[in-house]
DNA sequence: CGCCACTTGTCATATTCATGTCATATTCGA
DNA sequence: TCGAATATGACATGAATATGACAAGTGGCG
């Protein structure tokens, strides 16, 4: 599982406890103060998830939402607020502007965990899998580690994720920019041509399993995995 | 690229140094000293994006975001606030007001072309995300791909362009300029002769699946896909 | 501390490929 | 049948991509 959250919540306290279990229960979290933050953030890098505490200052939770599902490239992204009890009414907006799920405070860390999967499974199976199939490769999320029936496929932390990052996507082209967003995560300011060469170890890597064409080039717009 | 940028601040040392950052990163820069100014400009030339500071003599910059917001003819326009450290508040008013993202000085002049690329990336790519349809022929978007039910179509980007063009617009004729207008996107200094080859590549890649004949020629007029 | 192994970003250069144009053949309509 | 419009094949060129080499950063380990 690669599953990254981002958490929205004012109290620092609230955001440690969560954060701790989250990242117990094999999630990557980032957590935001407030809207703001958050809504930069979600610019920045791939999210596979947002959870949103319906108060928040700067920005509100509704409002983060709303904006989230009026975003084309964000539109995808599961969202669970989290609403204090007396807020119910606050719930039906919730949703309306766009919320996969609610959770009302006070939760039990199990109860949210399994909301959050049950959200995932619904919206995004392929970020739960612990092992990603590509015909006869197999890539392990545990262990860091891809290979064929027969071939050990040695790979750097970057490819690894790249790799990672086309099969769960599978032919769908992706162009640089799109690339470095979602594999390196935004906030970092690289040559979109430094893209190609890691395109090109990856490839490389590939090549002692005799797979590296299964990553194509689309001349103009980017690179894309081939469908099976 | 060709991205046109409204640059608004009423610093010259700032705008100078900021319109040859952009302008090195292949953006077109206009600037205005104030809002008033760029209001002005906003009515009568198109812009792709729009940089605005915080504080502006004239037009507050907020209040100037809002008045685009406001406008539907400038509703679509992205908006980047710089806000100087300190005005910290202003950004809640600032995004609230409809910028889509803020900036704040100091900042580098790469994160600022890193979030002007981000914003831009957000706005079109929408249309194109979906499948077209025309009988069992299948343009896919997502994976940049022509196909039929057994028949895989490989296409160049302008040819791909092309189709999918004309698959928006079934049974209409368009003379060789509309195309290049069109396809190519205005502003391009091409022979209307082009368009022929390019119909003769698409149709020769059609072959594959039996389809060339579904661009029909239209002597004395152009070219149109062919009604089902 | 310092050396080494490893990763990663960038640049310079090689290579590939899409595209625009032209020259020529063919077709169409009157 | 004639002339104009279109089809077709070939080709040069430049832009996009591939590739190899290098340098800076990192962390381990003696």
């Amino acid at each position: 599982m690669n599953v990254t959250i981002l958490l929205v919540d004012d109290e620092a306290a609230i955001c440690d406890m969560l954060t701790l279990a989250l990242e117990t229960a094999g999630f990557s979290v980032k957590t935001a103060k407030d809207g703001q933050t958050a809504w930069h953030l979600l610019n920045e890098q791939h999210f596979d998830l947002a959870l949103l505490d319906w108060m928040l200052p700067n920005l509100s939770g509704i409002e983060l939402a709303r904006r989230i599902k009026n975003t084309s490239e964000l539109k995808e992204m599961p969202i669970i607020m989290l609403t204090a009890r007396g807020e119910e009414d606050s719930k039906i907006t919730g949703l309306e502007t766009g919320a996969d799920d609610y959770v009302t405070k006070p939760f039990s860390t199990r109860e949210l965990i399994s909301r959050i999967k049950a959200v995932l499974r619904r919206r995004a199976p392929a970020a739960l899998e612990q092992q990603l199939k590509y015909g006869d490769l197999i890539l392990d999320g545990l262990s860091q580690r891809v290979r064929t029936e027969k071939t050990e496929i040695v790979l750097g932390p970057l490819e690894f994720k790249l790799l990672e990052f086309f099969l769960r996507h599978p032919d769908r082209v992706f162009n640089r920019d799109q690339l470095l967003n979602h594999v390196w995560g935004g906030s970092v300011y690289i040559e979109d041509r430094t893209v190609d060469v890691h395109v090109l170890r990856l490839r490389k890597a590939l090549k002692v399993a005799d797979l590296s064409h299964i990553i194509e080039t689309v001349r103009g717009s980017g690179y894309r995995l081939k469908a099976l």
